[in-house]
DNA sequence: CTGTTTGTTCGGCTCAATCCGAACAAACCA
DNA sequence: TGGTTTGTTCGGATTGAGCCGAACAAACAG
């Protein structure tokens, strides 16, 4: 086993989150920084995340700055050392989706949530147009409740939740 | 109760569903089309469609055909009637987020699953990288558990699975 | 068979996101 | 203090997505 395989091995990897990147809707060069940080063996400075992606420093500077604001990297500000600001990836993944759940997810369900239950209100209970709107109401409570919960369970417990729950 | 705030409201919903399109990766007309498609009392048309949301007949061919792949709304081709092709919303909302558990999220929980193990089978045993991959593929191995059983459950099991567990 | 209605495909326009390099600001070093 | 390293901000180039109108294809009506 050489370190090629290696290297290839952990460029796979980061290939595929700079791929889940898009998904969460944050850009390649965001999964791409984040993944070099996730494999680095402790923090790395600007300059460095530079040099490891090829990325220009402008570039890099936006994008470490909107990853800490989401909390997928953290900004250790070692002013102790020296002026250079490091940054350490969050690790923990789960950490990351229950972020994602809370700040996005919880948010998108309960706007939208309170715009169907003021259109409810709106509408006369004789309308036709009120059952659908019922029945997207019942759905996004759930919805909420789903989203509240799962936020709060650990990736362990949630699966235990799910696979031990009979009828 | 005027026929004017029954619309304003429904507008609104729509206005939400566009958001809401945004972030599946949809675009604004997208949920614009499938809003107008869930308020209305039948099935609509192409032209029909372009009368209701202003988009240009190709946008709400194309859209129309997206939205279809995807299962938010269905082609019901009553080449009965007449030829005109004539769709519909699939308006039970939990539905369509299964199909996007299923098509998408469990997709791509699957493939970056093996990519790591791949990663983890080329990098050797003693060596440093090792930690992390292992911590990342136990976090999408509950990953894929947890996205597989919640497809499988109505929003409702789904909240009273959450709910009853314990511990 | 001719004209009309419906639906798809194609090229082009516009706008926003991404990224870069340069200019600037700030901190450190000698 | 003068020079170097680090980090942010700005304007601009490039790219891709979304949408449009026009051209084309297909089905129906008379």
């Amino acid at each position: 086993m050489s370190d090629d395989d290696s290297a290839v091995a952990r460029e796979r990897v980061i290939e595929s989150m700079e791929q889940s990147a898009e998904v969460y809707g944050l850009s390649r060069s965001a999964g791409r920084i984040y993944g070099v940080l996730y494999f680095a063996s402790g923090t790395l400075s600007i300059p460095e995340l530079v040099e490891e992606t090829g990325y220009a420093k402008s570039t890099v500077s936006n994008v470490t700055r909107t990853l800490s604001r989401i909390g997928l990297i953290h900004r250790r500000s070692s002013t102790g050392g020296g002026r250079r600001v490091q940054f350490e990836a969050e690790r923990e993944v789960w950490f990351i989706l229950q972020d994602v759940f809370q700040q996005y997810i919880q948010r998108e369900v309960q706007t939208t949530l309170r715009t169907i239950r003021r259109a409810e209100e709106q509408v006369p209970a004789d309308a036709r147009e009120q059952e659908p709107i019922q029945n997207l109401r019942e759905t996004y409570e759930d919805l909420e409740e789903i989203v509240q919960l799962a936020s709060e369970y650990s990736a362990a417990e949630l699966r235990e939740a799910l696979e031990t729950y009979e009828q």
